[in-house]
RNA sequence: CGGGGUAUAGCUCAGUCUGGUAGAGCACUGGUUUUGGGAACCAGGGGUCGCAUGUUCGAAUCCUGCUGCCCCGACCA
Protein backbone atom coordinates (compact mmCIF):
# COMPACT_ATOMS: atom_id res chain seq x y z
CA UNK A 1 0.00 0.00 0.00
CA UNK A 2 1.59 3.38 -0.90
CA UNK A 3 1.33 6.27 1.56
CA UNK A 4 -1.43 8.02 -0.07
CA UNK A 5 -3.69 4.93 -0.71
CA UNK A 6 -3.82 4.54 3.52
CA UNK A 7 -5.72 7.39 2.77
CA UNK A 8 -8.15 6.84 0.35
CA UNK A 9 -9.17 3.15 2.31
CA UNK A 10 -12.07 3.54 3.96
CA UNK A 11 -15.76 5.48 2.96
CA UNK A 12 -14.68 8.59 4.41
CA UNK A 13 -13.69 10.74 1.61
CA UNK A 14 -16.96 12.79 1.62
CA UNK A 15 -16.36 16.34 2.16
CA UNK A 16 -19.10 16.66 4.47
CA UNK A 17 -16.37 14.09 6.63
CA UNK A 18 -13.65 16.13 5.18
CA UNK A 19 -11.33 19.55 6.69
CA UNK A 20 -11.33 21.62 4.07
CA UNK A 21 -11.49 25.33 4.57
CA UNK A 22 -11.31 27.14 1.51
CA UNK A 23 -11.16 30.98 1.31
CA UNK A 24 -13.48 32.59 -1.28
CA UNK A 25 -11.42 35.65 -0.47
CA UNK A 26 -7.43 35.86 -1.32
CA UNK A 27 -5.68 36.75 2.03
CA UNK A 28 -3.90 39.86 1.60
CA UNK A 29 -0.25 39.07 2.67
CA UNK A 30 0.03 36.71 -0.72
CA UNK A 31 1.54 37.46 -4.04
CA UNK A 32 2.42 35.17 -6.00
CA UNK A 33 -0.39 32.95 -7.84
CA UNK A 34 0.69 29.87 -5.78
CA UNK A 35 0.58 31.18 -2.68
CA UNK A 36 -2.29 32.68 -3.07
CA UNK A 37 -4.06 29.12 -4.92
CA UNK A 38 -2.53 27.13 -1.86
CA UNK A 39 -4.22 29.46 0.89
CA UNK A 40 -7.67 29.68 -0.66
CA UNK A 41 -7.52 25.92 -1.07
CA UNK A 42 -6.87 25.24 2.00
CA UNK A 43 -3.40 23.80 1.55
CA UNK A 44 -1.23 25.32 3.82
CA UNK A 45 -2.00 27.54 7.08
CA UNK A 46 0.40 30.14 7.83
CA UNK A 47 1.94 29.88 11.37
CA UNK A 48 4.48 32.58 11.61
CA UNK A 49 7.25 34.39 8.67
CA UNK A 50 8.01 31.50 6.70
CA UNK A 51 6.61 28.34 8.48
CA UNK A 52 3.55 26.72 7.60
CA UNK A 53 0.59 24.11 8.53
CA UNK A 54 0.12 21.89 5.68
CA UNK A 55 -3.40 21.24 6.45
CA UNK A 56 -5.32 17.56 5.11
CA UNK A 57 -5.46 18.52 1.25
CA UNK A 58 -1.97 20.06 1.12
CA UNK A 59 -0.28 17.29 3.11
CA UNK A 60 -1.82 14.60 0.41
CA UNK A 61 -0.55 16.36 -1.88
CA UNK A 62 2.97 16.80 -0.75
CA UNK A 63 2.62 12.84 0.52
CA UNK A 64 2.18 12.19 -3.51
CA UNK A 65 5.37 14.40 -4.22
CA UNK A 66 7.22 12.71 -1.75
CA UNK A 67 6.22 9.02 -3.10
CA UNK A 68 7.52 9.87 -6.55
CA UNK A 69 10.46 10.99 -4.93
CA UNK A 70 11.09 8.26 -3.31
CA UNK A 71 10.29 5.54 -6.58
CA UNK A 72 13.09 7.29 -8.29
CA UNK A 73 15.54 7.81 -5.85
CA UNK A 74 15.19 3.74 -5.62
CA UNK A 75 15.19 3.19 -8.57
CA UNK A 76 18.45 4.74 -8.91
CA UNK A 77 20.27 2.83 -6.85
CA UNK A 78 19.81 5.05 -3.67
CA UNK A 79 18.57 3.93 -0.34
CA UNK A 80 16.28 6.11 2.43
CA UNK A 81 16.63 6.58 6.11
CA UNK A 82 16.40 9.35 8.27
CA UNK A 83 18.65 11.93 10.57
CA UNK A 84 17.88 13.80 12.71
CA UNK A 85 16.53 17.95 12.81
CA UNK A 86 18.71 18.67 15.53
CA UNK A 87 22.45 18.34 15.25
CA UNK A 88 25.67 18.54 17.57
CA UNK A 89 27.42 21.88 16.77
CA UNK A 90 30.45 19.45 16.98
CA UNK A 91 29.96 17.76 14.04
CA UNK A 92 30.04 20.87 12.06
CA UNK A 93 32.97 22.50 13.80
CA UNK A 94 35.04 19.01 12.41
CA UNK A 95 33.72 20.31 9.04
CA UNK A 96 34.51 24.14 9.61
CA UNK A 97 31.38 24.94 8.66
CA UNK A 98 29.63 26.42 12.19
CA UNK A 99 31.66 29.32 11.39
CA UNK A 100 31.09 29.82 7.69
CA UNK A 101 27.93 29.25 7.74
CA UNK A 102 26.16 32.80 8.23
CA UNK A 103 22.94 33.53 10.45
CA UNK A 104 20.96 30.80 8.30
CA UNK A 105 21.89 28.14 10.58
CA UNK A 106 19.52 27.99 13.58
CA UNK A 107 21.76 27.45 16.57
CA UNK A 108 20.53 26.53 19.94
CA UNK A 109 21.41 24.86 23.44
CA UNK A 110 20.15 22.15 25.54
CA UNK A 111 19.41 21.83 28.82
CA UNK A 112 22.70 21.07 29.49
CA UNK A 113 24.38 24.07 27.44
CA UNK A 114 25.46 21.75 24.57
CA UNK A 115 25.55 23.75 21.42
CA UNK A 116 22.91 22.43 18.91
CA UNK A 117 21.96 23.38 15.19
CA UNK A 118 18.87 22.75 13.76
CA UNK A 119 20.26 21.31 9.99
CA UNK A 120 19.95 23.58 7.49
CA UNK A 121 21.68 20.32 5.57
CA UNK A 122 23.15 17.08 6.20
CA UNK A 123 26.68 16.53 4.68
CA UNK A 124 28.29 16.49 8.31
CA UNK A 125 25.91 13.76 9.65
CA UNK A 126 25.88 11.22 6.63
CA UNK A 127 29.31 11.34 6.81
CA UNK A 128 29.88 10.80 10.35
CA UNK A 129 27.12 7.75 9.44
CA UNK A 130 29.50 6.54 6.38
CA UNK A 131 32.63 6.62 8.53
CA UNK A 132 32.12 4.69 11.64
CA UNK A 133 31.32 1.48 9.98
CA UNK A 134 31.98 1.88 5.89
CA UNK A 135 36.01 0.52 5.49
CA UNK A 136 36.86 -1.02 1.93
CA UNK A 137 35.85 0.12 -1.54
CA UNK A 138 34.61 -3.05 -1.91
CA UNK A 139 31.08 -1.62 0.02
CA UNK A 140 30.95 1.24 -2.85
CA UNK A 141 29.62 2.79 -4.06
CA UNK A 142 26.57 3.77 -1.53
CA UNK A 143 24.10 6.39 -2.14
CA UNK A 144 22.37 7.10 1.11
CA UNK A 145 18.84 9.52 1.02
CA UNK A 146 16.66 11.05 3.40
CA UNK A 147 13.51 13.11 3.60
CA UNK A 148 13.41 15.40 6.40
CA UNK A 149 12.37 18.79 7.64
CA UNK A 150 15.12 21.57 7.60
CA UNK A 151 15.60 25.45 8.64
CA UNK A 152 17.68 28.26 7.38
CA UNK A 153 16.64 31.83 9.25
CA UNK A 154 16.17 33.54 5.85
CA UNK A 155 16.90 37.00 5.83
CA UNK A 156 13.38 37.27 4.54
CA UNK A 157 10.98 34.13 3.49
CA UNK A 158 8.66 35.42 1.09
CA UNK A 159 6.00 33.26 -1.85
CA UNK A 160 4.49 31.48 0.74
CA UNK A 161 6.35 27.47 0.85
CA UNK A 162 8.54 28.52 -2.00
CA UNK A 163 10.76 30.55 0.07
CA UNK A 164 9.95 29.32 3.69
CA UNK A 165 12.23 28.85 6.67
CA UNK A 166 11.15 25.24 7.67
CA UNK A 167 11.31 23.42 4.65
CA UNK A 168 10.91 19.52 3.74
CA UNK A 169 13.71 18.57 1.78
CA UNK A 170 15.65 15.35 -0.16
CA UNK A 171 18.55 14.67 0.46
CA UNK A 172 20.63 12.31 -1.40
CA UNK A 173 24.38 11.39 -0.59
CA UNK A 174 26.74 9.49 -2.62
CA UNK A 175 30.05 7.89 -1.42
CA UNK A 176 32.44 6.47 -3.89
CA UNK A 177 36.43 5.42 -4.56
CA UNK A 178 37.46 7.76 -6.73
CA UNK A 179 36.72 10.59 -9.04
CA UNK A 180 35.67 8.42 -12.26
CA UNK A 181 32.98 6.30 -10.18
CA UNK A 182 31.72 9.79 -8.37
CA UNK A 183 30.71 11.18 -11.82
CA UNK A 184 28.61 7.51 -12.23
CA UNK A 185 26.89 8.30 -9.07
CA UNK A 186 26.45 11.61 -10.07
CA UNK A 187 24.98 11.01 -13.51
CA UNK A 188 22.56 8.52 -11.69
CA UNK A 189 21.28 11.26 -9.64
CA UNK A 190 20.89 13.52 -13.01
CA UNK A 191 18.66 10.98 -14.64
CA UNK A 192 16.81 9.88 -11.64
CA UNK A 193 15.72 13.72 -11.59
CA UNK A 194 14.61 14.01 -15.09
CA UNK A 195 12.53 11.27 -14.62
CA UNK A 196 11.35 12.65 -11.29
CA UNK A 197 10.02 16.16 -11.90
CA UNK A 198 8.75 14.83 -15.36
CA UNK A 199 7.01 12.26 -13.51
CA UNK A 200 5.58 15.44 -11.07
CA UNK A 201 4.23 17.69 -13.57
CA UNK A 202 7.06 19.80 -13.97
CA UNK A 203 9.44 18.71 -16.51
CA UNK A 204 12.66 20.62 -14.72
CA UNK A 205 15.98 21.74 -17.58
CA UNK A 206 19.75 21.09 -16.05
CA UNK A 207 21.66 24.24 -16.08
CA UNK A 208 25.24 24.53 -14.99
CA UNK A 209 25.26 26.33 -11.36
CA UNK A 210 26.77 27.98 -8.71
CA UNK A 211 27.86 25.71 -5.84
CA UNK A 212 27.04 27.77 -3.30
CA UNK A 213 27.98 26.87 0.91
CA UNK A 214 27.82 23.26 -0.07
CA UNK A 215 30.74 23.55 -2.03
CA UNK A 216 32.61 21.75 -4.65
CA UNK A 217 33.30 21.74 -8.55
CA UNK A 218 30.42 20.23 -10.46
CA UNK A 219 27.19 21.21 -10.34
CA UNK A 220 23.45 21.27 -12.00
CA UNK A 221 20.12 23.33 -11.01
CA UNK A 222 16.76 21.59 -12.58
CA UNK A 223 14.93 24.71 -13.23
CA UNK A 224 11.07 24.74 -14.09
CA UNK A 225 10.53 27.68 -16.49
CA UNK A 226 7.97 29.88 -15.11
CA UNK A 227 7.01 33.51 -15.15
CA UNK A 228 7.49 33.88 -11.79
CA UNK A 229 10.75 32.18 -10.75
CA UNK A 230 13.27 33.69 -8.70
CA UNK A 231 16.54 32.88 -11.08
CA UNK A 232 16.76 34.05 -14.22
CA UNK A 233 18.21 31.71 -17.01
CA UNK A 234 19.64 31.30 -20.35
CA UNK A 235 19.23 28.21 -22.58
CA UNK A 236 18.56 26.25 -25.72
CA UNK A 237 15.10 25.91 -26.97
CA UNK A 238 15.61 22.32 -28.28
CA UNK A 239 16.09 21.65 -24.09
CA UNK A 240 12.49 21.82 -23.83
CA UNK A 241 12.26 18.74 -26.69
CA UNK A 242 14.66 16.80 -25.13
CA UNK A 243 13.41 13.02 -24.52
CA UNK A 244 12.89 12.11 -20.85
CA UNK A 245 14.67 8.68 -19.89
CA UNK A 246 12.47 5.79 -20.05
CA UNK A 247 10.84 3.68 -17.18
CA UNK A 248 12.93 0.49 -18.19
CA UNK A 249 16.65 2.83 -18.09
CA UNK A 250 19.39 0.82 -16.88
CA UNK A 251 20.66 2.74 -14.02
CA UNK A 252 24.14 -0.15 -13.95
CA UNK A 253 24.85 0.71 -17.52
CA UNK A 254 26.79 3.64 -18.06
CA UNK A 255 24.41 6.61 -18.29
CA UNK A 256 27.08 9.49 -19.60
CA UNK A 257 25.70 9.53 -22.86
CA UNK A 258 22.17 10.62 -21.30
CA UNK A 259 23.72 13.22 -19.36
CA UNK A 260 26.07 14.41 -22.39
CA UNK A 261 22.87 14.85 -24.24
CA UNK A 262 21.48 17.19 -21.55
CA UNK A 263 24.55 19.09 -20.97
CA UNK A 264 25.41 19.30 -24.76
CA UNK A 265 23.11 22.23 -25.57
CA UNK A 266 23.81 25.77 -23.52
CA UNK A 267 21.60 25.71 -20.30
CA UNK A 268 22.86 28.70 -17.61
CA UNK A 269 21.91 30.59 -14.08
CA UNK A 270 22.66 34.06 -13.92
CA UNK A 271 24.93 33.67 -11.80
CA UNK A 272 27.57 31.52 -13.77
CA UNK A 273 26.77 32.76 -17.18
CA UNK A 274 28.89 33.96 -19.82
CA UNK A 275 26.64 36.30 -22.00
CA UNK A 276 28.94 36.07 -25.13
CA UNK A 277 29.52 32.59 -24.43
CA UNK A 278 25.60 31.97 -25.06
CA UNK A 279 25.43 34.67 -27.86
CA UNK A 280 27.91 32.76 -29.47
CA UNK A 281 26.99 29.43 -29.15
CA UNK A 282 22.94 29.49 -29.14
CA UNK A 283 21.13 30.47 -32.47
CA UNK A 284 18.76 33.69 -32.37
CA UNK A 285 15.85 31.58 -32.73
CA UNK A 286 16.99 29.39 -30.22
CA UNK A 287 17.90 31.38 -27.88
CA UNK A 288 15.78 31.26 -24.09
CA UNK A 289 16.06 34.08 -21.67
CA UNK A 290 14.07 33.59 -19.07
CA UNK A 291 12.96 32.97 -15.63
CA UNK A 292 12.67 30.05 -13.52
CA UNK A 293 12.09 28.22 -9.95
CA UNK A 294 14.81 25.85 -8.80
CA UNK A 295 13.54 22.79 -8.19
CA UNK A 296 16.42 20.61 -7.06
CA UNK A 297 20.39 20.83 -7.32
CA UNK A 298 23.01 17.79 -7.77
CA UNK A 299 26.45 18.42 -6.56
CA UNK A 300 30.01 16.67 -6.79
CA UNK A 301 32.02 17.58 -3.77
CA UNK A 302 35.05 15.33 -4.12
CA UNK A 303 36.42 14.99 -0.65
CA UNK A 304 35.30 18.50 0.94
CA UNK A 305 33.56 16.63 3.81
CA UNK A 306 35.01 13.25 4.24
CA UNK A 307 38.88 14.75 4.20
CA UNK A 308 38.41 17.26 7.40
CA UNK A 309 35.88 14.56 9.09
CA UNK A 310 38.62 11.77 8.71
CA UNK A 311 35.92 9.80 6.38
CA UNK A 312 38.57 7.21 4.49
CA UNK A 313 38.54 4.10 3.01
CA UNK A 314 41.25 1.23 2.00
CA UNK A 315 41.19 1.10 -1.74
CA UNK A 316 42.54 -2.11 -3.70
CA UNK A 317 46.31 -1.02 -2.86
CA UNK A 318 45.47 -1.02 1.21
CA UNK A 319 46.06 2.75 0.56
CA UNK A 320 43.98 5.03 2.94
CA UNK A 321 41.97 7.22 0.99
CA UNK A 322 39.64 9.76 1.48
CA UNK A 323 35.94 9.19 0.09
CA UNK A 324 34.71 11.31 -3.14
CA UNK A 325 30.87 12.46 -2.34
CA UNK A 326 28.17 14.45 -3.91
CA UNK A 327 24.78 15.85 -2.70
CA UNK A 328 21.47 15.75 -4.62
CA UNK A 329 18.69 17.96 -2.71
CA UNK A 330 14.70 18.14 -4.26
CA UNK A 331 12.83 20.97 -2.35
CA UNK A 332 9.42 19.27 -1.81
CA UNK A 333 7.97 22.08 -0.10
CA UNK A 334 9.49 24.52 -2.93
CA UNK A 335 8.18 21.52 -5.76
CA UNK A 336 4.11 21.72 -4.45
CA UNK A 337 4.22 25.47 -5.84
CA UNK A 338 6.03 25.12 -8.51
CA UNK A 339 3.70 22.85 -9.93
CA UNK A 340 0.97 25.13 -9.22
CA UNK A 341 3.02 28.36 -11.12
CA UNK A 342 3.03 25.75 -13.78
CA UNK A 343 -0.52 24.74 -13.74
CA UNK A 344 -3.56 26.87 -12.98
CA UNK A 345 -5.86 29.47 -14.47
CA UNK A 346 -8.13 32.06 -13.89
CA UNK A 347 -10.22 29.59 -11.66
CA UNK A 348 -7.38 27.66 -9.75
CA UNK A 349 -5.67 25.23 -9.70
CA UNK A 350 -4.97 22.26 -11.84
CA UNK A 351 -3.03 18.96 -10.55
CA UNK A 352 -1.60 16.76 -12.75
CA UNK A 353 -2.90 13.60 -12.32
CA UNK A 354 0.10 12.00 -10.52
CA UNK A 355 0.29 14.58 -7.69
CA UNK A 356 -3.63 15.90 -7.59
CA UNK A 357 -4.69 15.36 -3.79
CA UNK A 358 -7.73 13.50 -5.43
CA UNK A 359 -7.66 12.14 -9.45
CA UNK A 360 -11.67 12.65 -9.22
CA UNK A 361 -14.27 14.79 -7.54
CA UNK A 362 -18.04 14.10 -7.47
CA UNK A 363 -20.45 16.72 -7.33
CA UNK A 364 -24.31 16.07 -6.26
CA UNK A 365 -25.56 19.20 -7.50
CA UNK A 366 -28.94 18.19 -5.56
CA UNK A 367 -28.11 16.88 -2.02
CA UNK A 368 -31.78 15.29 -0.63
CA UNK A 369 -32.57 14.50 -4.65
CA UNK A 370 -33.02 10.69 -4.56
CA UNK A 371 -31.91 9.74 -7.41
CA UNK A 372 -29.02 12.43 -7.82
CA UNK A 373 -27.85 11.00 -4.00
CA UNK A 374 -28.21 7.12 -5.19
CA UNK A 375 -26.08 7.83 -8.44
CA UNK A 376 -23.61 9.44 -6.11
CA UNK A 377 -23.31 6.65 -3.90
CA UNK A 378 -23.37 4.24 -6.40
CA UNK A 379 -20.24 5.70 -8.50
CA UNK A 380 -18.21 6.77 -5.24
CA UNK A 381 -18.46 2.82 -4.20
CA UNK A 382 -17.55 2.05 -7.27
CA UNK A 383 -14.85 4.55 -8.19
CA UNK A 384 -13.21 3.61 -4.74
CA UNK A 385 -13.47 -0.22 -5.99
CA UNK A 386 -11.53 0.52 -9.12
CA UNK A 387 -8.71 2.31 -6.96
CA UNK A 388 -9.54 5.62 -8.36
CA UNK A 389 -8.41 8.21 -5.86
CA UNK A 390 -12.23 10.04 -5.44
CA UNK A 391 -13.82 12.79 -3.16
CA UNK A 392 -17.28 12.89 -3.04
CA UNK A 393 -18.79 16.35 -2.36
CA UNK A 394 -21.53 15.75 -0.42
CA UNK A 395 -22.34 19.38 1.09
CA UNK A 396 -25.37 20.99 1.32
CA UNK A 397 -23.65 24.23 -0.96
CA UNK A 398 -25.69 25.11 -3.80
CA UNK A 399 -24.17 24.56 -7.47
CA UNK A 400 -22.84 27.32 -8.23
CA UNK A 401 -20.13 27.24 -4.92
CA UNK A 402 -19.47 23.26 -5.50
CA UNK A 403 -18.37 24.14 -9.34
CA UNK A 404 -16.00 27.25 -8.13
CA UNK A 405 -15.22 25.02 -5.47
CA UNK A 406 -13.87 21.48 -7.74
CA UNK A 407 -12.16 24.17 -9.87
CA UNK A 408 -10.19 25.90 -7.40
CA UNK A 409 -8.64 22.99 -5.53
CA UNK A 410 -8.09 21.91 -9.28
CA UNK A 411 -9.36 17.83 -9.39
CA UNK A 412 -8.40 16.61 -12.37
CA UNK A 413 -11.69 15.14 -13.55
CA UNK A 414 -14.76 16.36 -11.99
CA UNK A 415 -18.43 13.87 -12.42
CA UNK A 416 -21.13 16.46 -12.18
CA UNK A 417 -24.52 14.83 -11.16
CA UNK A 418 -27.83 16.87 -11.72
CA UNK A 419 -31.17 16.33 -11.36
CA UNK A 420 -31.78 16.82 -15.50
CA UNK A 421 -29.34 14.48 -16.53
CA UNK A 422 -29.97 11.86 -13.67
CA UNK A 423 -33.28 11.47 -15.50
CA UNK A 424 -31.94 9.73 -18.44
CA UNK A 425 -29.56 7.70 -16.04
CA UNK A 426 -26.78 10.38 -17.70
CA UNK A 427 -24.19 12.14 -15.76
CA UNK A 428 -21.61 14.69 -16.96
CA UNK A 429 -17.96 14.28 -17.12
CA UNK A 430 -15.69 17.67 -16.96
CA UNK A 431 -12.07 17.59 -17.29
CA UNK A 432 -10.57 20.62 -15.47
CA UNK A 433 -7.75 21.12 -17.83
CA UNK A 434 -9.30 21.83 -21.18
CA UNK A 435 -13.11 22.66 -18.99
CA UNK A 436 -14.76 19.87 -21.82
CA UNK A 437 -18.34 18.39 -20.26
CA UNK A 438 -19.17 15.23 -21.63
CA UNK A 439 -22.66 13.09 -20.81
CA UNK A 440 -22.21 9.50 -20.14
CA UNK A 441 -24.68 6.70 -18.87
CA UNK A 442 -24.39 5.35 -15.70
CA UNK A 443 -23.39 1.81 -16.48
CA UNK A 444 -19.80 3.57 -18.87
CA UNK A 445 -18.33 6.14 -16.97
CA UNK A 446 -16.63 4.12 -14.15
CA UNK A 447 -14.81 2.09 -17.51
CA UNK A 448 -14.25 6.03 -19.05
CA UNK A 449 -12.91 7.40 -15.91
CA UNK A 450 -10.36 4.58 -15.28
CA UNK A 451 -9.45 4.37 -19.02
CA UNK A 452 -8.40 8.28 -18.76
CA UNK A 453 -6.67 8.20 -15.06
CA UNK A 454 -4.42 4.97 -15.75
CA UNK A 455 -2.25 6.75 -18.00
CA UNK A 456 -2.00 10.12 -16.99
CA UNK A 457 -0.52 8.70 -13.31
CA UNK A 458 2.94 8.38 -15.27
CA UNK A 459 3.61 5.45 -13.17
CA UNK A 460 4.66 3.73 -16.04
CA UNK A 461 6.90 5.56 -18.20
C1' C B 1 20.25 43.78 7.46
C1' G B 2 18.95 48.73 4.60
C1' G B 3 14.43 51.11 2.47
C1' G B 4 8.95 51.33 2.27
C1' G B 5 4.09 49.88 3.91
C1' U B 6 0.52 47.86 7.16
C1' A B 7 -2.14 46.14 11.91
C1' U B 8 -10.24 47.35 13.31
C1' A B 9 -15.04 40.47 13.60
C1' G B 10 -12.86 33.96 10.94
C1' C B 11 -11.76 36.57 5.66
C1' U B 12 -11.75 41.28 2.56
C1' C B 13 -12.07 46.14 4.15
C1' A B 14 -14.56 51.24 5.77
C1' G B 15 -14.09 54.45 10.06
C1' U B 16 -8.31 57.61 11.86
C1' C B 17 -7.12 63.64 8.55
C1' U B 18 -11.40 66.79 11.98
C1' G B 19 -11.24 62.55 19.53
C1' G B 20 -17.57 61.46 21.73
C1' U B 21 -18.23 54.58 23.73
C1' A B 22 -17.72 49.87 16.78
C1' G B 23 -19.44 49.35 11.03
C1' A B 24 -20.25 46.78 5.87
C1' G B 25 -19.83 42.50 2.63
C1' C B 26 -18.64 37.48 2.89
C1' A B 27 -18.44 33.50 6.58
C1' C B 28 -21.10 31.42 11.09
C1' U B 29 -26.08 29.94 14.09
C1' G B 30 -31.76 29.16 13.87
C1' G B 31 -35.93 29.33 10.43
C1' U B 32 -38.55 29.63 5.51
C1' U B 33 -37.98 29.33 0.32
C1' U B 34 -34.41 27.67 -3.21
C1' U B 35 -31.03 24.21 -6.31
C1' G B 36 -26.51 23.68 -13.39
C1' G B 37 -21.44 28.57 -12.07
C1' G B 38 -19.67 31.12 -5.10
C1' A B 39 -28.74 31.74 -3.96
C1' A B 40 -33.03 34.97 -1.40
C1' C B 41 -35.55 36.62 2.87
C1' C B 42 -36.30 36.86 8.34
C1' A B 43 -33.98 36.54 13.11
C1' G B 44 -29.28 36.07 15.77
C1' G B 45 -24.07 35.44 17.75
C1' G B 46 -19.18 37.38 17.33
C1' G B 47 -14.19 42.69 18.11
C1' U B 48 -10.23 44.77 25.74
C1' C B 49 -9.68 48.33 17.35
C1' G B 50 -1.47 44.46 17.57
C1' C B 51 1.04 45.61 22.66
C1' A B 52 2.66 49.31 26.18
C1' U B 53 2.98 54.28 27.81
C1' G B 54 1.40 59.27 27.68
C1' U B 55 -2.15 63.65 26.49
C1' U B 56 -7.53 64.34 27.43
C1' C B 57 -13.66 64.81 31.00
C1' G B 58 -13.37 61.18 26.96
C1' A B 59 -8.61 57.67 22.40
C1' A B 60 -9.63 52.77 16.99
C1' U B 61 -8.61 58.10 16.06
C1' C B 62 -3.43 62.40 18.86
C1' C B 63 2.18 61.67 21.08
C1' U B 64 6.23 58.20 22.26
C1' G B 65 8.27 53.27 22.42
C1' C B 66 7.84 48.15 21.04
C1' U B 67 6.12 43.88 18.22
C1' G B 68 3.93 41.01 14.21
C1' C B 69 3.06 40.68 9.10
C1' C B 70 3.80 42.25 3.88
C1' C B 71 6.60 44.55 -0.28
C1' C B 72 11.61 46.20 -2.80
C1' G B 73 16.92 45.17 -2.41
C1' A B 74 21.31 42.04 -0.77
C1' C B 75 21.16 36.14 0.48
C1' C B 76 19.09 31.14 -0.52
C1' A B 77 16.39 24.52 -2.04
Amino acid sequence: MTSWEYFTKGDFMRLSRYFLPTLKETPKEAEIVSHRLMLRAAMIKQQSAGSYSWLPLGYKILRKVQNIIEEEQNRAGAIELLMPTLQPAELWRESGRYDAYGKEMLRISDRSGREMVYGPTNEEMITDIFRASVKSYKELPLNLYHIQWKFRDEIRPRFGTMRSREFLMKDAYSFDLDKKTAIASYNRMFVAYLRTFYRLGIPAIPMRAETGPIGGNLSHEFIVLAETGESKVYCHADLLEKPIPALDTDFDADLAPIVNDWTSLFAATEDVVDKDEFERQVPKEKQIFARGIEVGQTFYFGDKYSKPMGATLTNERGEEVAVHSGSYGIGLTRVVPAIIEANHDENGIIWPVSVAPFELIILNLKMGDKDCDKACEEIYEQLLNANIDVLYDDSEKGAGAKFANADLIGIPLQIIVGPKNIKNNEVELKNRKTAERELFSLSEIINKVVSIIEPLRMNKV
